[in-house]
RNA sequence: GGGUGCUUAGCUCAGCUGGAAGAGCAUCUCGUUUACACCGAGAGGGUCGGCAGUUCGAACCUGUCAGCGCCUACCA
């Protein structure tokens, strides 16, 4: 017997807990339908899941179950990702707790402490996607720095390296002062600040009194000033090109050029160049052959190149201001709107900086990564993203792939006498390269640096099926089916698994990618531990059921919109799932057992007939969304047929066929009910995984899981079975709408006489039982012969009129309620003793049965008129 | 600056190929009945942002205006 109330916190770890043990997340390998797989995004090791997990991974299980029920072989690949930065910021910050910093350990040390934590604090995550219902084959868990996904790293570098796809170039980077280590372009945030622009000149060479004027947002930076340009089509400065001025404060003199980049409409149209500490202006420094003078610290401190040696720019700002206004060079400040990049993760304002670093030849590798989006081996859904992709990728910049940090994959790089060694194996190997090299054994220093967390996620898709190794996982499931995550993180790494893939193996590492938008909170705000607006999925899930978040973010999952999160509608979905539990429970009760392999085709009975065909729509609905990647319109299709159609209409009918004596009705509809509610069970599971395997367990005993059950297709839908049973529905609203709408009483059992087509009637003689039931009914009959009196009340439904005479109906049941309330109440002691509270309440409740009846009065008197 | 999306009921949003405007929540009325009050029955509520076009027919297509958002570039 089933638990009279539905709760989820009974059953739902303890279902998944089976299923695990059991191995049912477990590809069926010897299934001879197709492949599908799915790898995961990789959450950070140390991680928790955040609502943006709980929709992501939501609707990759929907996915994964779906198809796991049509037999097919089935791989959700599981895993997590090192999170270079992320994680070593963490740990820094924990060893800063102690006082000590990461020098103070030394690297070896140090990544030790991070392998001790990541032992301690990994791993929430993958036990929180558990209680979620993620049906990931956790016996493939990867790691991106696991020995077999760090050998694919190596191997690939050393190949793009051979290819010349990889090379190490002085260049300008984004340098993050905090971390000290260069970051990619993605890795900063441009901030929209007020900020000032600064306004002062530089005096001419060879005339002291003449200047040329300079604007500037960043005036600590003229030390590393190496040129002044203008536009030869600037007819107000043009004639300075070729002179030189002097850089106040250190006396330096610098030319005066020609360059296209000093916009004469911006700034003064005079541009001070810092070839090394600028974009642009290093792309001016380059055409021109310019000096580049590096003013930084890797600490974001000046250095020795300037006067202010050892301050932050900060105070070389202000201190170079003062000196400039002590020389009479400033001019003016103004309030400057600007655009600051921050990093991602230290959040600390990003310098230009030059130093040497490595790069991936991305704009090579983007051709073929560009090519098979073009042609549609790698389809984005919804569609509108190609356009996102193409647009970056037409774009992109080389890839800086080192990380001055200690948490990652050290690069496979040996330094000698005079040579560096590539080796894609490991350290003795490089050794013995290197020996062989120079015939005797010499002293390797390794690259110190390690690799941006991307590139090892960009292998994601093969790594994890065990490449390089050849084995049976790769050759089927590569390429995958879908990979499905989130628009922020196209560029970081749709796009370079993409990349990657294509060149390693030459094939997609993923046939369609499904793009969904943010979870926000309920006001559509973007959710932020900083603004304190988090929800934590576990709570939820503690509060409703993980099966009413997975509702919640299916059906608010349409394509190309975000979510907002919004806790009355994740309870309507916990509300879905007891309505569903309670209508068990009915089929429990009058003893609707599954009857092995029923033949649907052989019911008689209308309400079962229509129920079935209902049924077989309904799967069809939702089939046809899931297979369009329409996750809001699939889990409303299940939705309406539960609760609208199952639970409003079905179990209403049956009730009149249980409750009644024929006992070959009873059974076929016992049978019927059973199979309906079957169905729901398998066609709801991929959305809501637990409720739906604790009814099936529950329900009977079972050859197959729920979970291994097979999906519906292609069943034959009959039109003719539902139209009887739709027409009685109609003629059951329509009696309903008019009793509510004269405020007819429950309890007054009517009587309605029909006019319609012979069909409608023989329906009505039909259904004649059911009609009475529903719509509490004493008689619903032909009209025939009988006149059409005064007193009747009419409504319509299609050819069908019905009339329903009122007279003695309305006074008996009006009058019963007022000649009580009026009886209370001229009880003197009533009245008196009884508390006011009580009186008035009475009162009220008199008062209210008296305009009811007016109304009912002022309603038969419109009638009458008619 | 370039790109892109949105504007539909009080709120949050669906609405696929142009064919009778929908859901959930909220509101109001009623509630006989052993599946369910985390419920049932019923109701009200919309100039589909404005304007102009195409069409037999437009929430949907085209143009235009307005408002909001996102991505991206830009530290003169």
């Amino acid at each position: 017997m089933l638990e009279k109330n539905y709760n989820p916190k009974d059953f739902e770890e303890k279902i998944y807990e089976n299923w695990e043990n059991a191995g049912d997340f477990k590809p069926d390998m010897r299934s001879d339908k197709d492949a599908f797989a799915i790898v995961i995004p990789p959450p950070n090791v140390t991680g928790y899941l955040h609502m943006g997990h709980a929709l992501d991974d939501t609707l990759q299980d929907i996915l994964i179950r779906y198809n796991r029920m049509q037999g097919k072989k089935v791989l959700w690949q599981p895993g997590t990702d090192h999170a270079g930065i992320a994680t070593q910021m963490v740990v820094e910050k924990q060893l800063a707790k102690e006082g000590i910093s990461r020098h103070d350990l030394g690297r070896e040390k140090f990544i030790e402490t991070v392998w001790k934590w990541k032992a301690h604090s990994g791993g929430t995550i993958c036990k929180q996607l558990r209680r979620l219902g993620a049906s990931c084959d956790w016996s493939r868990e990867r790691f991106t720095m696991d020995e077999g996904l760090s050998r694919a790293v190596r191997k690939i570098f050393v190949s793009l390296y051979k290819d010349g796809l990889i090379y190490k170039a002085k260049k300008l980077v984004n340098w993050d002062p905090k971390l000290e280590t260069a970051v990619s372009d993605l890795e900063v945030v441009p901030t929209e600040t007020m900020g000032k622009m600064y306004y002062y000149k530089y005096p001419l060479e060879n005339n002291p009194t003449e200047f040329i004027h300079i604007a500037t947002t960043r005036p600590e930076t003229m030390f590393g000033d190496t040129a002044v340009a203008v536009s030869k089509d600037n007819p107000k400065l043009a004639h300075l090109i070729g002179k030189n001025c002097i850089l106040p404060i250190v006396n330096r003199v610098i030319p005066i050029i020609d360059d296209e980049h000093a916009d004469p409409e911006k700034g003064t149209g005079a541009v001070k160049i810092t070839p090394a500490h600028d974009f642009n202006d290093f792309e001016v420094g380059k055409r021109h052959n310019l000096p580049m003078i590096n003013i930084l610290n890797p600490n974001g401190t000046l250095n020795e190149n300037t006067p202010y040696e050892g301050m932050t720019t900060q105070e070389a700002r202000v201190k170079t201001i003062e000196k400039l206004t002590e020389l009479g060079l400033m001019e003016k400040i103004e309030d400057h709107p600007m655009v600051i990049p921050y990093g991602e993760r230290s959040g600390v304002v990003i310098e230009p900086y030059m130093t040497d670093q490595w790069f991936v030849d991305a704009p090579k590798l983007a051709i073929e990564a560009k090519r098979v989006v073009d042609n549609g081996e790698m389809e984005f859904v919804p569609a509108s993203y190609k356009k996102t992709y193409f647009e970056w990728m037409n774009n992109i910049q080389p890839w800086c792939i080192s990380r001055q940090l200690w948490w990652g994959h050290q690069m496979p790089i040996w330094y000698g006498p005079d040579e560096t060694i590539f080796c894609e194996e490991n350290e003795e190997e490089a050794q013995a390269a290197a020996d062989k090299y120079y015939g005797k054994h010499v002293e390797l220093r390794r690259e110190t640096d390690v690799l941006d967390t991307w590139f090892s996620s960009g292998l994601w898709a093969f790594s994890t099926l065990g490449w390089p190794d050849k084995n049976e996982y790769l050759d089927t499931f590569y390429p995958t089916s879908v990979l499905v995550t989130g628009f922020d993180i196209i560029f970081f790494w749709v796009a370079r698994m993409m990349m990657m893939s294509m060149y390693m193996m030459k094939r997609v590492p993923f046939k369609k990618c499904y793009i969904h938008g943010l979870v926000r909170d309920e006001q559509g705000r973007k959710m932020s531990k900083s603004k304190g607006n988090t929800v934590d999925p576990m709570e939820t899930i503690e509060k409703y059921g993980a099966d009413a978040l997975r509702f919640f973010m299916a059906a608010s999952e349409t394509q190309g919109r975000d979510i907002n999160l919004s806790d009355s509608r994740i309870q309507g979905y916990r509300n879905f799932a007891t309505k569903l539990w309670n209508a068990a429970r009915f089929c429990e009760m009058n003893e609707c057992y599954s009857v092995t392999d029923f033949d649907v085709t052989s019911a008689k009975l209308e309400i079962n007939k229509w129920i079935i065909a209902k049924a077989k729509e309904a799967t069809k609905d939702v089939t046809d969304n899931l297979n369009d990647y329409r996750f809001s319109e699939a889990a409303n299709a299940i939705y309406q047929f539960t609760w609208g159609t199952f639970c409003d209409w079905y179990i209403e009918l049956t009730k009149s066929v249980f409750y009644g004596e024929n006992a070959e009705d009873i059974r076929e509809t016992r049978a019927v009910a059973a199979w309906v509610l079957d169905r729901i069970l398998v066609v709801l599971h991929p959305f809501m995984p637990f409720i739906t395997a604790e009814l099936w367990n529950n329900l009977a005993a079972r050859d197959t899981k729920l979970i291994k059950a097979s999906w519906p297709s292609n069943e034959n839908i009959n039109d003719a079975d539902k139209y009887e049973i739709d027409r009685t529905v109609d003629f059951i609203s329509a009696i309903r709408s008019l009793r509510a709408g004269m405020n007819l009483p429950a309890s007054a059992k009517l009587t309605v006489y029909v006019k319609s087509t012979a069909d409608d009637l023989n329906i009505i003689e039909k259904q004649n039982k059911m009609i009475c039931s529903l719509a509490r009914l004493n008689e619903i009959s032909t009209l025939g012969n009988r006149e059409i009196s005064q007193d009747m009340a009419q409504t319509a439904s299609k050819d069908a009129v019905m009339y329903i005479p009122l007279k003695g109906v309305i006074d008996f049941a009006l009058n019963k309620n007022l000649d009580g309330y009026a009886r209370k109440l001229s009880n003197e002691s009533f009245v008196a003793k009884a508390p006011a509270a009580v009186v008035a309440e009475e009162k009220r409740r008199q008062a209210e049965a008296m305009e009811n009846k007016a109304r009912v009065e002022e309603a038969l008197a419109r009638i009458a008129n008619f």
